[in-house]
DNA sequence: AGGCATGTTACAGG
DNA sequence: ACCTGTAACATGCC
């Protein structure tokens, strides 16, 4: 599920649900996460109150009273579920792999809160994680220290795109899925991306026009903002349930699409898969230049 | 049965 | 140092 605007929807979603909660307790289910949960570790948590919700990249970060801070990750399938007093199941986000919304086999920690709320992370292929710090050892953390600039933020521009490719020899997508680059993107929205903006994936960064630069900039700010909008208004009216196909699917233009008609009006190729940088890449071969 | 999957990271080799 | 490809992680779907 997770690039930048579902990690968005989620901490939009989460802000909603457990800011200024009592974590009474946690239970772990499952803690072989991508870093082993420690739950000796996470119990210094029962009795703290959840302060606020950040989102950097595709990390969440939720600072809890104390100094303590948790560092999330949600990998590939991670997720979250939040029960209400009256049991009644909300997904923090749709998400586009298949499971049904009642489905526990996947629960790995449930955050019991107070007046009888749960929070639930569900992951079933265990590639998230969920780290504790010390506030202190937060601001050293090696994970957020490496990241890019965010794709939203002014400074992912014009200059700084050319700033960076310069004397470099890689290709567009793989420089667009590097979170040193730009932190938040991934493998669909880059296909989108590059799609939009007419430039073929394998295309070396050193050949690009500033033009396409420029385009790639703005589609890339467009696209994430337009996918973060229509997931909260998805997520509003949201109430249990599997959420079967996610919202996301009937926009891509290429992604998944291989073999289909190009979506472009007046073009009649069809949509071609190929590897780049070992990761599935959808594109017209007539509108990507 | 085998290939594929939204992510990250380590390692080998050019 | 930079860049690429491969494999690994765990699970389920087609």
């Amino acid at each position: 599920m997770p690039e930048l605007p579902e990690v968005e929807v989620v901490k939009r979603s989460l802000e909603k649900k457990i800011q200024n909660k009592i974590i009474k307790n946690i239970k772990i289910n499952d803690g072989n996460l991508r870093y082993k949960v420690n739950s000796k570790e996470l119990s210094i948590l029962a009795g703290k109150k959840i302060k606020s919700i950040e989102r950097r990249s595709k990390f969440l970060i939720i600072r809890i009273e104390k100094k303590l801070v948790l560092l999330i990750h949600l990998g590939m399938t991670g997720k979250f579920f939040f029960i209400d007093k009256n049991n009644k199941k909300y997904k923090t986000s749709f998400y586009y792999d298949l499971q049904e919304g009642n489905n526990q086999k996947h629960d790995r920690l449930v955050f019991f809160l107070q007046n009888n709320q749960k929070l639930i992370y569900n992951d079933i292929r265990k590639f998230g994680f969920i780290k504790l710090y010390l506030l202190n050892n937060f601001l050293k953390n090696n994970h957020i220290k490496k990241l890019g600039p965010e794709p939203l933020n002014r400074d992912f521009n014009f200059k700084y795109f050319r700033n960076y490719i310069n004397g470099r020899d890689r290709s567009v997508k793989n420089i667009l899925m590097d979170q040193k680059f730009v932190s938040g993107l991934g493998n669909i929205y880059v296909n989108e991306v590059l799609f939009l903006s007419g430039v073929r994936p394998i295309r070396k960064v050193k050949t690009l026009k500033d033009l396409e630069i420029y385009n790639i900039i703005m589609n890339i700010k467009k696209i994430l903002k337009t996918s973060i909008k229509l997931g909260g208004s998805t997520i509003k009216d949201f109430s249990s349930e599997n959420g079967k196909k996610g919202f996301f699917q009937q926009h891509f233009k290429v992604y998944g699409r291989k073999g289909e008609k190009c979506s472009n009006v007046d073009c009649n190729n069809t949509i071609m898969r190929t590897l780049v940088s070992n990761r599935a890449t959808f594109f017209c071969h007539k509108c990507q230049k």
